[in-house]
Order: C-alpha cells, then structure tokens, then sequence
RNA sequence: GGGCGUGUGGCCUAGUGGAUAGGGCGAGAGGUUCCUAACCUCUCGACCGCGGGUUCGAAUCCCGCCACGCCCGCCA
C-alpha cells in the first residue's frame, strides 16, 4: 500500500507544482519523523523558497492548497506544517492494508527476471568458521530477499577446486597417515577430519627438511598441471578430498540454514574450454602484456595500479582467469549476477569486473556485495593456524544458552500452556540460531564485527527473540480466539474501528512492508529487513499493551477488526523473519 | 607509502542533505487480579573522530588530518 501511496503523493505533488508553475524535478518526498503523524512529507518548500521569494512556509502552504486530492485510491489530505508538506491517506489506505496482508504480505509481483546470487564459496579446505559465517548469512538473507520481490532466483556456491591449496590439500591428504596427525577430528564428520591433513600439510611445508619440501611441491605442481590440462585422474583424486569436504562444510551451513541449488566447481571451466578461450582473447587486448614470462593485464588506464597476471610463466591460469569464464557463464545463463565477497576480495572484484568489461560484457549485470569480517578481539580467524571458532561450536553453544533460558523460564510462566520437551527442543533451535543469524544480518556488512560470546548470543537487547516474541505473541491470540484462519483477513471486518494511535501506527508499519522488501532489494541490504523488523515488534507491543483483542468486554466487530490486525501483524512479521532466513516460533 | 572502507552517549547500533540525532545494552525507579514480563513506562547519558569548507540547512556532500580494518602474491 506505502509504495502505491507513494505514487500517487507524488503525482499529485508534481501535479501542484505544474500548476503552479514551478520546477517539478525535486519532489523531496520523505518520511517524516516518527512524531508526526503523516506517511509522508515533502521538504519541496525549502528549494522552492528562493524561486518563489516567499518564505518556506509560505510556499508549503501554497502547496498545499493547490493539491488536488480527488481521483486517487489512497491519498486523502495534504496540508502544511511549517515547511513541509504532510500527506495523509484515507480510510481505504487502511482497509486494503488490512485485507491485503495475507500469507504472501511483502512478495512482490514477478518480475521476470532470473538472477544467480554466489554466496560463501569458501575454500573447501576445513570446517566452517565464524569468521566466514556473514558471508552465508548476508548471501542467504539476499536470496530470499530477491525471491520476495519477485526474482527468479538461483543460488550457488562457487567452488575454488583448482587452486594451490586443494593441491596442497590433495598431496597432504595422500602423503600423510592417520598416525602422523597429532590430534583427534574435533568432531565425527568430514570436514574436521580432513583438514587436519590440510594443517599437517601446510606445517610441513612450512618447517619441512627443504629437500622434502622440494619434492612436496614437485608433486603439488604436477597435481596443479595435471587440472590444467583437463587430466581426469588428477580430478579423481582432488575431488577425493575437495568433495567430502564439501559435504562436511555444507551440514554446517544448513543449520543456518544456508542452502545452495548448486555447487559449481571452477574446474568446470577449465575442462570445457571457456578458460583456454578467455585467455586467447585477453591476450588480443590492448591491455595485455607479457613481463617475466608471465601473461598480464595492465589496467592502470582503468584505475587499478596493479596488474592482472592471468597466465602463469608455467602456462597455468589463476583463479581470476578462472573466475572470468565461471562469470561470463554467468551473464549467459541468467539475466543478473550477484556476488557476496569478504573485503578482502575487493581488488580482485575490480580487477574482474574491469576485465568482464574490456571483454565486452555488460558489467551492470553483476552486483558485488562486498562485507567485512567478523574477528575474534586478538585478532582474525585462520583455519591454516586453527585459531577459528567453528561455525558449529557457535551454533551448538547458541542453541544450549536458549535451551537453558527456555527453561528457566518455563517456571514462571503466567500462561498454563503445555510446552513439552519437544517444545522446548524446538525453541531452543528456533531462538538460538535466529539469534545469531539475526545478529550478524541486523548489521551493516561494512562494519567490522568483533565476535564475544556474551554479545552474540544476548537474547534480549535488539535481538531476533526480541521479534520471534512478538510473532509468538500474535500466534497466541489466533490460536486462542479458536477462528477460521479464513475469516481472519475476510473483507467484513470494518477497518475504520481500528482507531486508536496503536491500532493506526501498526497498520501504517504493516503497510510499508512490501516497500521494505523492494528497497532492500534494490539497494541489496538486508539489514533494512531486520531494522523493519524491530520497528515492528516495537509497534506490535505498543497495540498489544493497549488494545485487547479477547477480552469479554471488546465489542465483537472491534475484536473482529483487531483479530484480522493481528492476523496480518502475524503474516508481515513471519514473512519479515522468513526473508531474513530467521524462523518465527508459533509459541515460545 | 598507495588504494578502499569504517569512526554516532561507557559499550553496541539506526539514520547518507531537511522537522528537537532514533533504538538497545548498562545504571536507577516503576509496572503482571487483564490475550505470553524474552514485554512495557520513566530517569541518567551524544560538542555524530578532529579541523576547515559548500549550503537557507551537514552525522550525511567537499578538502585536510587522526585512529582502526582490509588490500597492494605467477595464493585464493
């Protein structure tokens, strides 16, 4: 409803100012403080001033009177407040937001349009760490983000399988036994079991007796060749070790959860040819020059000082060459890309997307969300040096803290409710881990997290159980008033009885959910998601404090229209949290 | 050294040209015969890193400086 309004304030507003005979090009229409109670305001008057010779309040008085609100759905009022302009709709505005806010509230319409978001791709070299874990978490949440505004979405995880450390990795895991590791696979899965060949192997390359370190990277070398080369038993045997890995990696994520359509590997593109291509038509560029043996790309008339070594002195290719083919794939199979990178990819993002351009491709495709890290307060997390908090022991620890919390608080509930263990179980998961997802996702990826154990899993502060409550508590009032879901958002319930400054606020936050989802979309931030999330819950129990709904003494068309209120508050905050990937408890 | 990013009460954070900078944590005081107190109300607390500038108006834009992070591999 808010982006339909939207429309027609400033249709009207430019509208106003035509007949008024001034410039129409900046409509300065905003939100206006949580104070003033209108959806929303121009600041137009303040530019007009100086054109008109009036004072800004005078001009927004004229404004105001020479809108015209007959004609539109929605829009009912404009008037002047000092130098704004204030814009009101009408009942209909709430009736239709009301009877709108089903199931599907916040998806929008089909877009046409299929978009391939990249996500995690971490190396398939050990456990999942904190560390890593905003990329999943930022990736996921933008997926889903698309999907509701009408994207056709595909997820994948780009898999590094051709690069020095799987070659490593694959020599390390051939080279070493059981009995030369001296520690135990933190856990009984895959990946914690392998990447102790990975540690072994990089302590020994390190530390090594030089004439075995020579002859490991011989091997390791012929291993990186043989990839080159399309041999397919040198695949068999990296796959041996980079595919149980990934298995291992991607039990981590689903408990997130963090899920992908597909897992493409890069070697893909190099046994089909397309990197072979992208070399040959880099070496055409201009660009392109041969130094030390070596086949590079001097991007400096583009901004970039250093150059893109694209073939190695041995004939090999690199990861960027690589990843230049993965996304001209890309660019053929899907209308737009999106990619997650930590900021430590930020070069090689502009390295890639000025190269996709001199190889002329339509770079406006592709959207890379660059985020930063989440360190420890000593410092960065490093699977190599094994200083990482695996993404597991967080989840297992988040999970126990609310299991814990569940039950203390079990005891003095007011409610006589039955929660069983299962129940109990249940939330704990639902809390636990909505609590970390949140959150990381709550923030802006720019900023720096350091990770404590104590901030991450606070339960209260701004946090998702903080949200997931006030879902629970709409749940409870639904599933207490015993109605057909049906009837709930049915068309007979009288909007305009909900009139109370609580009753009005929540309808008005309810109708701005889809304009959430649109502008999160396009600008790709999530965290706009979960900041609408708290502004929600904050207007829910403001309407929960305030206004019964199953009391005896409510008159049975007001609990009518509050059920139906709290029937649609219930669907835009389980979507909201759906959208972040964050569950919502019916209970808790 | 160069490039990019970040800097908002003791701590965390929203806000990227317009209405007295919005929350949370913390500290203090209250609130439950009434749909879940993982809630709510009130109080305390901010020269929006520092200094200039542009503008009717700056946390927001520009310049300089400071601090922190990331990058500057024939690693990924």
């Amino acid at each position: 409803m808010f982006v339909e309004f939207r429309g027609e304030v400033e249709d009207a507003l430019a509208t106003a100012l035509s007949d008024l005979d001034l410039p129409t090009e900046d409509l300065g229409v905003e939100e206006p403080p949580e104070d003033v109670d209108a959806v929303l305001a121009s600041s137009a008057a303040y530019r007009l001033a100086g054109e008109v010779g009036a004072p800004p309040p005078e001009v927004a008085a004229d404004v105001a009177d020479a809108i015209d609100t007959d004609g539109y759905e929605y829009l009912a009022r404009a008037e002047a407040r000092g130098p704004y302009v204030n814009f009101h709709p009408g009942e209909a505005y709430f009736a239709d937001t009301l009877s709108s806010a089903g199931d599907d509230w916040g998806h929008l319409p089909d877009r046409g349009e299929s978009v391939v978001v990249e996500h995690t791709s971490a190396n398939p070299t050990g456990p999942v760490h904190v560390g890593r874990a905003r990329n999943p978490i930022v990736g996921d949440a933008l997926a889903r983000i698309l999907d509701y505004a009408g994207c056709d979405v595909e997820v994948h995880y780009y898999v590094n399988d051709a690069g020095r450390q799987v070659a490593i990795f694959t020599w390390a895991f051939e080279s070493f036994d059981e009995s030369d590791l001296d520690e135990d696979p933190a856990r009984d899965r895959a990946d914690y079991d392998l990447v102790r060949y990975y540690r072994k192997g990089n302590e020994f390359l390190e530390e090594g007796d030089p004439a075995a370190v020579e002859e490991a990277e011989d091997e390791i070398q012929a291993i990186m060749q043989g990839l080159g080369a399309g041999d397919e038993a040198t695949y068999e045997r990296t796959s041996a070790v980079v595919d149980p890995m990934l298995s291992g990696m991607g039990a981590s994520l689903e408990r997130l959860p963090a899920e992908f359509d597909e897992f493409v590997k890069e070697t893909r593109f190099m046994f089909d040819g397309s990197t072979d291509d992208v070399v040959e038509r880099l070496q055409d560029l201009e660009e392109a020059v041969y130094e030390d043996d070596a086949w590079q790309l001097d991007l400096s008339d583009r901004g970039i000082d250093k150059n893109l070594v694209f073939l190695r002195s041995d004939g090999t290719s690199l990861y960027p060459t690589r990843d230049l083919a993965h996304h001209e794939w890309k660019f053929a199979n899907f209308d737009r890309a999106v990619t997650v990178l930590g900021e430590d990819h930020k070069l090689q993002a502009d390295q890639l997307r000025t190269t996709l351009a001199l190889l002329g491709n339509d770079t406006d495709q592709l959207r890379q969300v660059i985020h930063s890290y989440v360190n420890l307060p000593e410092g960065k997390m490093s699977t190599r040096a094994g200083t990482a908090v695996n993404l597991d022991d967080l989840l297992d620890e988040a999970v126990d803290r609310a299991r814990e919390e569940v039950e203390n608080r079990l005891g003095d509930r007011i409610r006589e409710d039955d929660l069983d263990d299962e129940d109990v179980e249940r939330i704990a998961h639902q809390v636990g881990i909505g609590a970390v997802r949140y959150d990381i996702v709550a923030k802006q990826p720019t900023k720096a997290i350091t990770f404590e154990w104590e901030r991450a899993l606070d339960f209260e502060a701004q946090s998702a159980p903080y949200v997931q409550y006030a879902h629970a508590r709409a749940c409870g009032i639904v599933d207490r008033a015993d109605a057909d879901p049906a009837d709930l958002t049915a068309g007979d319930v009288d909007a305009a009885l909900l009139s109370t400054p609580e009753e009005r606020d929540l309808l008005r936050t309810i109708a701005r959910f889809p304009a959430v989802i649109k502008e999160a979309a396009e600008d790709l931030q999530p965290h706009v998601v979960a900041t609408y999330t708290r502004t929600f819950a904050d207007r829910f129990n403001a309407f929960y404090r305030e206004c019964p709904v199953l009391s005896e003494d409510v008159d049975p068309d007001l609990r009518a229209a509050r059920l139906a209120l709290v029937a649609a508050a219930r669907n835009t905050v389980a979507n909201a949290l759906n959208a972040l990937g964050v569950e919502a408890p019916e209970s808790m």
